[in-house]
DNA sequence: CGGCAAGAATTTATATTCTTGCCGGTGCAATAAT
């Protein structure tokens, strides 16, 4: 075992320079290196990507990255070039067709491959991939495939198929959130061998302060609203599940406030998404209010803290978004605000994905007239129809679905409602023991909830105009990346 | 769904009640039109 660790030691310092491993990181690659495929459900910020780069490395085997987000791909295709690992290439719709004629014809320049779990659908591009002897994949962000599979990306749902396809590749899946059953579902799905491995960090962030405020109606909810972020620290984020609510409450801070606020949503341009990410990043903005557009792959460590004007969907994207604040280990703030009836747009949300029992029936008879229309869960329908799925099975599916998503919800507003330590309340979510060590920084139930004790002394802010043009050439560099 | 805001109706002039309309997230690939 020594020998293993002094060799694992050995190579992180002749590849990445550092002396120590961060937690997580070494059991993972002693368990890949053992030959057992392994799901790593680590903190944000401990370095997953150097599990597969170091990997990829020291067994010099090609590594396929299956990854939710062109920019997440481009992003690690960038960090790889940077430390001069190896070739690397994301697969992606951005490549002209002359780019991936290229690439494919000479696949052997590069170890290391990012692919979308669409683009693998693409029998060419997945027979050259196929070809070429994959020694590691891996599947990023894994709890997508419980997460989005189901009924937004049914794609992720085909990776056990991409997976047997491949021979059965060695494989490591990433993420840092998943409940025991989101567990068990990510090793279903990918068709884990019964030998594989589960590597489990808590999710606990014992530096993130919980709270919970329920107020009697919107105006209230504002009013609560504009006090708090004239009181916290900065920066922080404020999460919508409302692209035009986000839009309202910037202007709202925008006219009540000093603060320099800007909306992320899906709406917005991918220029100015890039450059809104970047100014953030750069504390050229306080405050940015978001949908659930924004969060993947955004690395910044100062976030004081997330307040939620709406419900999250889960405790599991609830943990992941206030997983955003406080990564350098200073102390930081989650608050969600809930007044009665914020619940009805989560409803409605599921109430749009999940088409029902005379949806289902109906498209089934009639294929033609569902491939004229443009609702989102027609639209999800359509794709598990060609998949073969027959018209039986998705009633079952989807109204398992939706009982399954109205109880996480019902969950959120458990934790709303607890009277108990909300700190605990979320670890049980988990199956993780207690929490032993509650004290007034912990929650908004019997700990005090004193926002001048955490930490909030204000700096002054000089409001400036936002541009959200001033990143052309940081974007022409990234997507001119592949040549 | 069900709460809320805007506008209309009622009534006879400042305010109340009724009706109508609106809302509601996440991305990939690939294609069509410039």
């Amino acid at each position: 075992m020594n020998q293993i660790q002094n060799k694992l030691l050995e190579s992180l310092k002749k590849y990445f320079g550092f002396n120590q491993f961060k937690s997580g990181q070494e059991e993972t690659l002693i368990s890949l290196l053992s030959g057992y495929s392994t799901l790593a459900i680590l903190p944000t910020g401990t370095g997953k990507s150097l599990c597969y780069q170091l990997f990829g490395k020291m067994t010099q085997s090609k590594v396929l990255v299956i990854s939710p987000l062109i920019s997440l791909m481009q992003d690690q295709v960038e960090q790889i070039k940077y430390q001069k690992l190896g070739g690397a290439i994301a697969l992606t719709s951005n490549l002209t067709g002359n780019e991936r004629k290229y690439v494919l014809n000479h696949f052997d320049q590069f170890q290391f491959i990012f692919a979308s779990p669409e683009i693998l659908q693409n029998q060419y591009l997945f027979n050259v991939i196929k070809n070429a002897h994959i020694g590691l994949m891996v599947v990023d962000e894994a709890h997508c495939i419980a997460q989005w599979g189901p009924d937004f990306r049914p794609d992720y749902l085909t990776l056990g198929k991409i997976r047997s396809q491949l021979g059965f590749p060695l494989t490591l899946a990433l993420t840092a959130t998943a409940t025991p059953a989101v567990e068990r579902e990510i090793q279903q799905q990918l068709r884990f061998e019964n030998n594989s491995n589960t590597i489990r960090y808590s999710v606990n962030r014992p530096n993130i302060f919980l709270a919970t405020e329920i107020l009697d109606n919107q105006e209230e909810k504002n009013r609560r609203l504009l006090e708090l972020v004239q009181q916290l620290k900065m920066p922080g984020l404020i999460y919508f599940s409302s692209k035009k609510v986000a839009n309202e409450i910037t202007d709202l801070l925008d006219r009540k406030t000093n603060l320099r606020a800007a909306a992320y949503h899906a709406d917005l341009s991918i220029e100015d998404r890039f450059s809104i990410q970047h100014q953030f990043i750069e504390n050229k903005l306080d405050v940015v209010c978001a949908t659930s557009a924004f969060g993947m792959g955004i690395n910044k460590k100062d976030i004081r803290f997330v307040l939620h004007y709406h419900l999250p969907a889960d405790l599991e994207s609830y943990v992941q978004e206030i997983g955003r604040a406080g990564r350098d280990g200073a102390q930081s703030i989650a608050i969600l605000l809930y007044c009665p009836g914020d619940e009805m747009i989560q409803q409605q949300i599921q109430l749009n994905t999940l088409p029902d029992k005379n949806e289902i029936q109906y498209y089934a008879q009639h294929p033609k007239i569902m491939s004229l229309t443009n609702d989102d869960s027609i639209e999800i329908l359509n794709s598990f129809f060609k998949m073969g799925v027959s018209a039986e099975k998705l009633v079952h599916f989807f109204a398992q679905r939706k009982v399954h998503k109205n109880q996480a919800l019902l969950k959120v507003l458990a934790y709303i409602n607890t009277k108990e330590c909300k700190r605990n309340f979320i670890l049980n979510y988990f199956e993780e023991p207690d929490f032993i060590e509650h004290n007034r920084n912990c929650c908004s139930n019997n700990g005090e909830y004193d926002l001048k004790n955490l930490s909030l002394e204000r700096e002054k802010y000089i409001k400036e105009h936002v541009k959200l043009k001033e990143y052309p050439n940081i974007l022409q560099t990234l997507f001119n990346l592949q040549e």
